[in-house]
DNA sequence: AACGTCATTGCAAGCGCTTACATTTGTACC
DNA sequence: GGTACAAATGTAAGCGCTTGCAATGACGTT
């Protein structure tokens, strides 16, 4: 239509300064008339790179990534990359598939959420050579190099001040710990806390923890079975908001009241936190920060070919109203 | 590696039936030790369609559309297709920018969020004879198949609960109208019931309308705006759940009672809308089933071009605590 | 043993693009 | 006007795959 060859056309769209003006105004007058868009597969395939990073989250169905996905994909964008973004369901074997169709898409490098994952799937990234990433979570060892914040302190940090203000009967609701380092993580904290008391960590005595999924429905009955006892523990640390709005949700329809007749605690200090009546008492995590930097290593790693180490991030003990002191008796 | 010609892999990959299996087993073989995977843009290329589709929508960044999509990509992938999200921060410009870069990508349909957008993309849908299936609002007429609901008749149905309990200053914080004709029908809704009451929906006496971005802190803003006035109004209802959300917490820190002092209504119905204290009153929206539904809708239309015409969703009333008469006096 | 059949496999073209290299065109200078 | 050189453009190969068609070979039949 313009009456040049493709290789010409192939020029005025990337490298417009190698073709004489008049001949690229042609050109991009037919581009736009045609509606013509480069195909991205047979550009990638010459070009051997797509500008395209993947994420696989755990889940979308809730707020929890919602935030650092967002600065994630801003921060990429920026830098002049696409993301695609898949999820997990926090099952290895459909991380492992959405790793690969996003591989076979071409991904540039990935995004994980976590350390743990099938080893298939750590093979298989090793040898293709692709970039990866891993937040939500900071390992020093780990495999991949991770961006994230240590989730063990964080939640030490706050059930010591659950220990300080006098709780002595604790308990945790918590995600289901097999196969995901950060709820076990969080858990060894309280564990950690509990030990420097003085009082037993032991999984079945002075602690009690109930695993479910995360979700507002899971964390309310969660609470109802752990407050139906003789002596019913005067706080719960949840693993996260979810499931601490969720118990908030739950004690309240059984008529307790928050903090005095039990203490609910959160993870994440997602929008959720200041929503719910008491507000969450919860540990912040800087997850816009965490999304940026994650996508700054990620884009570094895949045109530099280096493996950054980026420090820890910082979390803080965010005390709002559903913590207080023990009931007194 | 298998000793084959690159044709017999092929084969071996597609039509398994086509290679006898002593060739396939050693074929397979050497594919995972290599861990070789098809590369997605060469096979587009060849093939035609990517078996991929893209859905944009105006923002993850709250839950708003959250189920919906994870239930149209549940549907989707059952379907046989791969689903690529992309958000448009409810840009006209950033859709049309997200939209030719599925296409780029090869995606085989696309699903949209609500019936307004740049000319320019619906012409560059039409010239690349691209499906694409609008949800979350429902128009007979509309240049593309809808799959959702009655916009304006879900909350003027709200609104004439609102009417019957006796609240004659009604007010309304929405999201922006220009560009989202979902916001406005919403509105309009309002307004209708608001005439059929024979009160005055004129823009400026009788209804108060704020716009305002979705946001909790947004509707918070919103409303302590409302409220600062000489008459204030006895019922705010909201354009979403969000912004419901945020005001009733807003109303709560200015020690407002809800709904005694003041009545609040939101629009989704996600989970939020039971999380907040008191519970909003809101309209139901069969999330999943429209995300399914438009799911189904769209591989129709991608397989055998067809034009679907599904019926409008039905929504529901949802009466919780947050709508209760207007104060006395 | 020769031949026909059919299942299996290989060959090669072509999908839409980029880019090294070849060719043409334009420009400056003698 | 002719030459030398640079700039602009065209040519063609090749990225990794699928697939129609051709070639090969196994097998049954006469």
């Amino acid at each position: 239509m313009a009456g040049v060859s493709t290789a010409t056309v192939s020029r005025c769209l990337n490298a417009p300064d190698k073709v004489v003006e008049r001949t690229r105004v042609r050109v991009l007058e037919a581009v736009r008339e045609l509606g013509y868009l480069p195909n991205f597969g047979a550009r990638a395939m010459v070009a051997r790179r797509t500008n395209t990073i993947g994420a696989i989250i755990p889940t979308m169905a809730n707020a929890i990534f919602a935030r650092g996905l967002q600065a994630f994909q801003e921060e990429a964008r920026r830098l002049g990359y696409q993301l695609l973004v898949a999820s997990s369901s926090y099952r290895a074997d459909l991380e492992e598939e959405q790793a690969r169709a996003l591989a076979a898409r071409g991904a540039d490098g990935l995004l994980l959420i976590g350390l743990e994952r099938a080893e298939t799937l750590t093979a298989f990234l090793a040898q293709r050579g692709l970039p990866a990433v891993v937040a939500w979570t900071y390992g020093a060892e780990a495999a991949l190099p991770t961006v994230g914040f240590d989730n063990r302190a964080a939640m030490r940090g706050l059930a010591e001040e659950v220990l300080r203000l006098g709780h002595r009967r604790v308990a945790m609701i918590s995600a289901p710990v097999a196969h995901n380092d950060r709820a076990r993580a969080r858990l060894e904290g309280l564990r950690d806390a509990l030990g420097a008391a003085g009082l037993d960590p032991g999984s079945n005595t002075g602690l009690r923890v109930i695993e479910t999924r995360y979700g507002l429905d899971e964390g309310g009955a969660a609470l109802a079975r752990l407050m139906q006892g003789e002596t019913p523990p005067t706080a719960v640390l949840c693993g996260n908001d979810v499931l601490a709005a969720g118990a908030i949700r739950q004690a309240r329809a059984l008529g307790l009241r928050v903090p005095e007749d039990v203490s609910i605690t959160g993870f994440d200090d997602i929008e959720l936190a200041t929503l719910v009546t008491p507000a969450l008492t919860t540990v912040h995590v800087p997850h816009q920060e965490m999304g940026r930097l994650a996508a700054r290593c990620l884009v570094e790693m895949v045109e530099q070919s280096v493996r950054p180490r980026p420090a820890p991030l910082p979390t803080e003990l965010r005390l709002r109203d559903s913590l207080g002191p023990p009931p007194v008796g």
